[in-house]
DNA sequence: ATGAAAGCGCTAACAT
DNA sequence: ATGTTAGCGCTTTCAT
């Protein structure tokens, strides 16, 4: 491949002069200019990204951690998140963290040999260790998604808007309420602490039978959850579903059980993913501010690169977006 | 950040020494090897791909050419493609594309100023300029899901796939059937070849006005495609949805004009995202072998970069799953 | 305004 | 078995 030595020799001028026209400095004869960008446009010489990045210590690369099996409301954030570094300068390299948590050592060696000017987090790390490590070598950090004391953290008050949900589905009627989580991620537990909330709030006795954990968030697994929750014949009205995977997964284990969504049974999920307004029934959801997020995401990580303000952590808002999936509950069965 | 030289100087040796015992190369005492290794350890150091990519010439690295707003399909099958390429040593970077084909020149600067090993295609770009400038430069690529000539592709037969689909249909007694496709990619083009073939053969006259093409392969234009459908008044009983997602859309919008499906009207779907067998109804559809297509490609790409083999197209099987979407004719209806 | 030279962190001959 | 040296492609002083 062209590089800058053989630019220059073909200009019969210095590398020195070939750099400087390509990174846009002044100081260089606008006749010479002229040449030298004629010729790397009939070369096709592009710069090389390596050679750059280790003399100027900068990558102009982020990092975001995310977990080998991300969900489409992760998949949606990220492509929103790429967007808005890309336009920043920088390109984007993934780090797949497993869902488990395993391989944690690889994944800090991974992304310091990978030398990225930042990291998003969109897979929650628990160890602290992970974080010191990363803030030891320097390496700017902001989560997305999830609260991370000391770090930038861009995310939705989970425990809040699950309270809306459940409290939506109290205002309905229903008092008979169950969820369906995950434990490994926080947002999980911090949504069925808001369900908890919710019901204490409307003065309904707290009854842990009520609460499934299941493996993941995947529709899969909602299924699972929903079909132990019938196995156990509580009498419930609703379901609180703490992912919209997770709730089409319920609905289906509902119906294959002969109940009737919303007829028999109401349920609520929770991200607001972009089918959740064509399935049937089209979903009752809290929808996270995508875009918001993303762009709020990106820019935190960009400050944070370039010494920039203090670390802050951004609440955005959250939104209940009621569709079918949910009913009032007839007088008769309250 | 520590480097080579500090550990070389702290453990009194020199760097080549160092260079060995991280490369895991004979030719050193096996005591200092455990020297070095141990203040590695202590020290936290990590190579710099960087400069290591300089001198090796590789960076270990393949690039992944992928639509900035990827489908379900893609997304699980990346996923898969990643983990194979891990297991190989390499580490996985995106190139976006634009959907719309825009920003080809950026793309290829971007991937030349990055210099992965190789290049791996999901989406698919049309001018040829675009491989023989990668070929230009000695870029091995291989395209996965779609066919390209005089480069490894792996895919499965999209014509006979739909035929299958179609087929599946007309022998459950269909005889007007629609389609609803995007128009951007060539699977588009060549499910909708597939379909035709099949009326074809079942010797039903083809009739254009029962396809439709939307602007991409989502939810949302399913439903519009649908919409134009059943505007245009035509009488079909069955459809066939060139992606999952579209069929989502499509059953929409066939729910929301109040025909049942599979009732009244019949689905069928492709690609079996891993939602699909969870929906309501669950959806019948044609599976491609995600971890077969997956594998090959990573293998594919493997083998290019180290100069192996011919240049292959694997065509995969693909398999018609039958679930709830579709419904044989009563034979009133014919 | 331009060129010469040093150096980023690493590996691979080439010596020894 | 180990050290010395050169060099990967680039940017940036430092001269001129």
């Amino acid at each position: 491949m062209v590089n800058i030595k053989d630019i220059a020799r073909r200009v019969g001028m210095s590398p020195s002069t070939v750099s400087r026209v390509i990174n846009g400095k002044n100081h260089v004869n606008a006749f010479k200019r002229e040449r030298i960008l004629s010729v790397i446009e009939e070369t096709g010489y592009v710069p090389n990204n390596a050679a750059r990045s280790m003399v100027l210590k900068r990558s102009f690369t982020v990092g975001i951690v995310i977990p080998d099996a991300f969900n489409m409301f992760q998949r949606q954030l990220f492509s929103i998140i790429e967007r808005y570094l890309d336009s920043f300068g920088y390109h984007t390299v993934f780090f797949f963290a497993k869902f488990d948590g395993s391989g944690e050592k690889e994944l800090l060696a991974r992304i310091q040999s990978e030398r990225p000017d930042g990291i998003i987090m969109l897979h929650e790390i628990r160890e602290g260790d992970f974080y010191s490590c990363l803030a030891g070598v320097k390496l700017p950090v902001v989560t997305a998604t999830f609260y991370r004391d000391a770090v930038p953290s861009i995310h939705v008050n989970e425990t809040e808007a699950a309270f809306d949900g459940v409290t939506h589905l109290i205002n309905l009627g229903h008092r008979r309420i169950s969820v369906i989580s995950g434990s490994e991620c926080s947002f999980g537990r911090q949504r069925v602490e808001g369900f908890f909330r919710a019901l204490e709030q409307a003065g309904i006795p707290r009854d842990e039978s009520q609460v499934i954990l299941v493996g993941n968030y995947t529709a899969e697994f909602g299924m699972y959850g929903m079909r132990e929750l019938l196995l156990r014949n509580g009498d419930f009205t609703a379901v609180f579903a703490v992912t919209d995977e997770l709730a089409i997964g319920a609905i289906r284990a509902l119906e294959d059980a002969g109940l009737d969504v919303p007829g028999d049974i109401s349920v609520v999920g929770f991200d607001d993913i972009d089918i959740s307004g064509f399935l049937m029934p089209r979903l009752t959801t809290i929808r996270q501010p995508l875009g918001e997020l993303g762009e709020k995401t990106a820019l935190a990580l960009h400050r944070a690169v370039n010494g920039g303000g203090a670390a802050k952590d951004i609440v955005l808002p959250h939104k209940l977006i009621i569709r079918e999936s949910t009913r009032a509950l007839p007088r008769r069965r309250r």
